[in-house]
DNA sequence: AAATAAGCGAGACGGTACGTCTTGTCTTCTT
DNA sequence: AAGAAGACAAGACGTACCGTCTCGCTTATTT
């Protein structure tokens, strides 16, 4: 129900020899972007419920059945260019001082959930997990997971440096971490300035007796 | 926008024997309750995508236009329907001991959030504040900023008690108890033991030299 | 499956009292001869082809879901039109004189099958008939049977006349007459001459030594 | 627009030399016959509706692309599976014996428009040509001028013979032996006996003084 | 033998229309 | 005046076919 695997144009050559026996040149990778970028548009011009099928078609000069092939929904597409132009964003730094690592990585966290316009996406589709469980569960596992681990790097990486004490619990020192920030960002709506950000870095080093 | 103030029967002598000529009694009570039960039933057996106005209307046995002129749209519904049965579980207790009102209160909010069947709404909801800003607006200032103050109030009497120091950032505080909470129950779906709401409480508490 | 039986306008009064409950003005007849004319005209300017629900529904500025509420198909709706602007014009003369009667009944049918525009629509209709049994059906009892009724009537006024022996068969006389009408309109396409007309109708009357 | 001249496997030989530079074995005679039956099959499983270019390619194991290689449209592929299985069964008879051929021809004819499968074919290729002028061309010249020529045969001989005044319009006999059977079958479908189609052929010979 | 070129199965593509669903407005009659 | 009923215009949904296209394979000359 996700996605279809990109079909990389055939595969021509693949190993092994014959692997389809029909139409070798797959989906078309101009239709792809096409589709990816025209949903990107309609959500920040006209906000979700903007987004349609017929309206990313229609944008992306592109049929519907094209959207149906190889997407189940609009989420789907959503997701698709979340995923595609937005996700290296958040890759944490890693200078080797974990104070400045963590501090550096939560802005820039706070920054992509609030303000960026790949976040916006991101909001919608944690949205959509909430109404959609079979949604939800391909997020998680196309998404969240992926971010789940980067957000825990920088404290994995603190424990491999034997910063940490080796029984700490790292998911929920990252549940503390970032837990605000999301918490700012889908429920208060708050601004999340440096000092909100440092005051969470501080909380940590603190508790761990690092400051 | 938001729903009409309630009419409350139009204080119509209430009790002074004839009660209405035309119909002089405002709206309908009982059209009230069967809407928001029905909603309400919608949401727990169908999901949110299965929460209709005409579904509504149908199972409340209420015309359409009778939603329309009391609510301004389905997420409206839903919001009065958590007004009416759901708030007042989430007090926070009072017992004197701080510590024993903070762990008692984030396993409630805990509960609340992740298990019961107006958290479900109420996850919805947040949702569609995601989605909708007008509607983020209403939802705010009717749902959220109440229950803001809710969560503050535990910390605020341990701070009007003089047991925390008077410059502390109770927002900021509040944020980093609540946080991870709602983090777990929107984003990372992952169950939330007493273990993980005893661990908030208790950094709070260190972290304030209160422990 | 058949067009619903026409509401006029809530039939107001309509003697044996209440009718119905919800909507008390039924059907728009503004919108059902909006309807009729769009589908009509989309017949005489683009053929059949050119006849969809979607045209129908935007030339006539009506919502597709009103034409599926009292149409079945495109179809259902061209027998309407015909049925409303059309088969009047085929009431058989009646002068008492059955030769010219029936040469003039003979040439008014084969102007009306080959050269009319309601004509357009009845071919369109006898060929949809072929092409679907469960429309076939309905066109026969709506519009064929009538339509065989008044084929047959000037030679049933014959009979009644004491002109033809009593014996004979209506049916077969009336297939002789008007069979090779329909067959040059329907199948052989060549034009249909007086000259033709009155071969017919003579060729009867001498059949039954009337000339 | 019409179906491509058959090519008969490349003609190879041909008589005056080199015809084609590229593919030398031409179309693929196992192809056309699965799409004929395919398309036959089709029409009388699922009736008209149910033969489309999609069914008959997949039903036939063959590509689209070969279908519009070589024909036009459905239409065009039912009218060659009309002609190659069914044309032949109707040669009029010719025993000599004027009154018997016309009989028997008649009563040939009945069956095949009426109970036939080719006749179903037949019906909706009628049906057909009164909804798209196009193909009604195309449809006359290859079938139904042929059938014309054939249901004018056992006349045209006795006209020969000089049974017949020499005067006689034989396309208006034909017309009024013919007509009537198109006629039921394709308006009024009544069922033909052979009291209808001997009817038929003894008034044409009462007509002529012949009997 | 190699090169060539058309027919072929496969199937993605841009489209059009389908028939259904929901929205929010409206009109009418009842209470 | 509010409510029940439900018709209405609007427009998105997901599906089915249309007719075109590109692809790589097969096949039979032609060189």
């Amino acid at each position: 129900m996700t996605s279809v695997a990109r079909a990389e144009a055939g595969g021509t050559g693949e190993g092994s020899g014959r692997r389809h026996h029909g139409n070798r040149h797959g989906r078309s990778e101009g239709a792809r972007q096409a589709v990816l970028e025209a949903a990107d548009d309609l959500l920040v011009e006209k906000g979700f419920a903007g987004v349609t099928m017929e309206g990313i078609a229609a944008r992306a000069g592109v049929a519907k059945q094209t959207l149906y092939r190889w997407w189940s929904a609009k989420t789907d597409i959503l997701m698709d260019a979340l995923l595609q132009d937005a996700v290296e964003d958040l890759t944490p730094p890693d200078t080797g001082d974990l104070a400045r690592d963590l501090s550096a990585y939560l802005r820039q966290l706070a920054w992509f959930l609030g303000e960026s316009d790949p976040g916006a996406v991101f909001r919608a589709l944690i949205a959509q997990a909430q109404l959609d469980p079979g949604f939800a569960r391909d997020f998680r596992s196309r998404c969240l997971e992926p971010q789940r681990l980067r957000d825990r790097a920088v404290l994995q990486r603190a424990l491999d440096a034997g910063l940490l004490p080796a029984d700490v619990d790292i998911e929920a020192e990252t549940d503390q971490l970032v837990g605000p920030l999301y918490y700012r960002v889908l429920v208060s709506d708050e601004p999340i300035g440096e000092a909100f950000t440092d005051g969470l870095a501080d909380a940590f080093l603190r508790r761990h007796g690092l400051v």
